[in-house]
DNA sequence: TGTTATACATACACTCATGTATGTATAACA
DNA sequence: TGTTATACATACATGAGTGTATGTATAACA
């Protein structure tokens, strides 16, 4: 009773990634075996050994299914080349964090990576996957001040070096606390007042 | 050859400690292995069961060492009645900071916590122990936020409840991001800078 | 329609860290 | 000064997970 068909093979890789991320957010990656992961696909050890090399490869699977969406949406928003950039760019983080709410993969996903995770050894690779990643994040962040501060919305404070920075660490703050008791924010409700605390600052007119 | 006095029992418990903080770093909490702290702290496996239950008793112990110290500097600020709460709470930022940029034992034990700690099974109770630990940070901050209220300091779109939070995670998010890559920020120059962007949006006046 | 590669299941060998039990020299204390 | 609790070292038992090797039914393909 073996051998699927190319399609159910697929699903079965989905099934165990999909079992993978319920087994990391409950167990941590450390503490979660092979077998365990398994047995909640459907399968058994060899069918996971079949679709991935080890533990750190499905993690990597899971990784990229989260890091690639996120990236897009900001590079998109620079195309349309709006009027105010600034505002722009607030609205895109407001609907990051209600998208974050929303999505209950994504919330998985994330409370893995900054909670459930132990990035040594094996695990170390991913830091640098990361850092990769949010350095591009930066340099699409860059774009919008600096159409910004072409258009004179800049205070003279605030320099475009460190402001997507300090961006990302506090998108990336508020996301990490959220997780980290999901009680203490209401996106849909405060998101807004989150962001406009960031970005009101930064306005060279009242 | 055994049997020390009470201070050499009570300095080798502190040589584990220190021996525990290098290896979590290097190697993570969870491929850490008691022989190896051991080892590198110059007793056998015997000494560190002796001083400590397991692991995660070694990690208390870490986890106090820090979050002790951090929590007292704005408590000790609060009793000082500066005219400008504000200010007063923005430096204490900023120092907080360039003290995580100058002391290497606190940058080791964030970086642990932050990066190399998994937070499941019997290191769970650890994310309930940070959580009481901010929220006291919190109704610290608040307490700021209120006085500055009471002056007349706050602009209208700042209401202070969501104000302390979105402090607490700015500068987390900002602590993270340089552990996570200490080359991104030189505090010493960019801490005021950082610190900058989120309080001048907060002023009434300009 | 026969052959082959596929998609797993099963079985095996091995490492490695953990917890505990026991031994022991000596500081502390009366 | 004798006794006892201390501060470890040593030895042992054990399990849990990992990686790989092998088995096998069948989809795919020619």
């Amino acid at each position: 009773m073996a051998r699927k068909t190319k399609e159910q093979a697929e699903a079965t890789k989905e099934a165990i990634l999909e079992a993978a991320a319920m087994v990391f957010v409950d167990k941590g990656i450390s503490r979660a075996s092979l077998e365990e992961i398994a047995s909640q696909a459907g399968v058994t050890r060899g069918g996971v050994y079949w679709h991935f090399k080890n533990k750190a490869d499905i993690f990597a699977a899971l990784h990229e299914q989260l890091y690639i969406p996120f990236s897009e949406m900001f590079l998109e928003g620079l195309e349309k080349n709006d009027p105010y950039p600034l505002q722009q760019l607030e609205k895109l983080c407001v609907d990051l964090l209600k998208e974050l709410e929303d999505n209950p993969q994504k919330k998985r996903l994330l409370t893995i990576f900054f909670l459930k995770c132990d990035y040594s050894g094996d695990m170390a690779c991913f830091l640098e996957y990361q850092k990769k990643q949010k350095a591009q994040s930066m340099e699409t962040f860059s774009r919008y001040f600096e159409r910004a501060e072409e258009k004179g919305y800049l205070s003279g404070h605030a320099n475009p070096y460190i402001l997507p920075r300090a961006l990302v660490c506090y998108v990336t703050g508020i996301a990490t606390e959220y997780l980290r008791d999901p009680e203490i924010f209401n996106f849909k409700e405060q998101a807004e007042s989150l962001m406009q605390i960031f970005f009101k600052g930064m306005c060279s007119e009242k």
